[in-house]
DNA sequence: TGAGATAATCTCAATATATGAGATTATAGC
DNA sequence: GCTATAATCTCATATATTGAGATTATCTCA
């Protein structure tokens, strides 16, 4: 009468549960709230189908069979479709250049740009540029783990394309903390003397930085006021992306 | 009657389906045998779960949830615990010490060892070796990708530990073609002068190697025979880790 | 090594749930 | 705007899931 394939939807909480962390069948059947017997023909039923590994009595793993499976997970070529809508909608919003973009070899890729009216900016999308000097790229780094944040403020040198870029290590290591800490970046003319941009990360349920998105535009244009409702639009998009892709599995709305 | 999760499986192979490649509602319901209605309703449920994210019509990827989930796979935790049977069995049946491996950062990590009754080696757990000079390290380089494996011969140098240890980059390339060929790979005392050892890769189901499996033992003992029925037995044995560990989502037998 | 405790497994009738043919609506392509 | 094709919905029916309870396997610790 109301099909919501609510077996399937018991299979997957268990699995997320397993994902938590190593359970024995009782304490999964208390969590779920369903009766040992339903567990553990479920158990069965996911690790025959390779989605779980049972190591012993009371201990389940994630199994092999869903890592080859989420292999075929391809963020670069899902990004930029599912983002693109977004950019788009904020580029009209907001009269300015909106963009997307990945880390890769420590480099910024951008994945998607939507021309706002004034189009004072010009990438290409699949262009690749460094990263200490742009909204996007700070963005990005401030989501590396310390290690590779620090790994990649210590290869320096970071060349001066305005007076503004940042090129001192330590000053740099600062910003990306602050970054890491609001969540979102400024370019205050780092890249060209005309230029700002805000940009922000989109994450995962996990908080991992996946991707980054930003608005672009004329200097003059960053006011406060600007500056802070763009923000506010760019992570309303960020955590739409986010959800759009799949992310925290539909626990919340 | 017969309980089998049924539901879980149909959504499973919808799931593989889409995971060979993008298709439409109609395509899926041809290969999977399902009519069309009730592929729409796992495919609903599937992208509500995150497992896959619908791009537009006819066009099904794999979510980044699936992809989250999947990250809580340890491959190196799990690893161990689901070899070390086989390598104890393998050890008991040729009186020889068994090893389990991966490549980490270009170094052969020991994740498990088993001794036989000759303990002619000295190996740790967890201990870190270079790959170019033993059999579990040329397994696992023959199992790059080829730029990977070429990247790593060119960043010699190889130093000779024998006579008999493979020191030049071309040698050594053609080494790890035989052996990606052939599916195994020798260590002709090319660490110790009076060790020999013959070594399997496990791979998933797309044939990646993840991690090798080795038996050594004293160099006179590794008759044409004895190496046969080894590498006939460890092959085997890296076949069923790799099953017990959830590859082939449990497609076959 | 064995007794006690706890986890895993099995069975089967009751029943909630998935099913799918067919009609309808949305969308793409031209 | 028209046509072809994909997505969605409905609902009576068949069927697979369910779970209490009994049984068996497996750990733990004296």
């Amino acid at each position: 009468m109301t099909p919501r394939n609510a077996s399937f939807e018991k299979a997957l909480s268990l699995l997320r549960f397993v994902a938590t962390g190593t359970r024995d069948l009782p304490t999964l059947a208390a969590l779920s709230g369903l009766p040992t017997a339903t567990v553990h023909r479920y158990m069965k039923a996911l690790v025959e189908a390779g989605f779980l590994y049972r190591e012993k009595r009371g201990h389940y793993h994630v199994g092999l069979g869903l890592a080859e499976l989420a292999a075929a997970f391809d963020l670069n070529m899902v990004l930029p479709v599912a983002g693109r809508p977004y950019l788009k909608a904020l580029a009209k919003a907001t009269g300015k250049t909106a963009h997307l973009a990945v880390l890769e070899d420590d480099m910024v890729t951008y994945l998607a740009k939507e021309a706002g009216r004034d189009a004072a900016v010009y990438t290409l999308e699949n262009a690749q540029l460094e990263a200490y000097c742009s909204g996007l790229g700070k963005v990005l780094l401030a989501g590396l783990s310390p290690d590779a944040r620090q790994k990649y403020i210590s290869n320096g040198p970071f060349v001066a394309l305005t007076a503004h870029t940042i090129t001192e290590p330590g000053p740099l290591a600062q910003e990306l903390d602050r970054i890491a800490q609001h969540g979102y970046a400024m370019d205050d003319c780092e890249v060209y003397d005309t230029l700002k941009c805000v940009a922000v990360p989109i994450c995962n349920s996990r908080g991992d930085v996946l991707a980054a998105i930003s608005i672009s535009g004329a200097a003059d244009d960053f006011t406060p006021d600007f500056i802070d409702l763009t923000r506010q639009r760019l992570q309303q998009a960020a955590q739409d992306i986010a959800r759009k892709l799949g992310t925290n599995n539909g626990i919340s709305q």
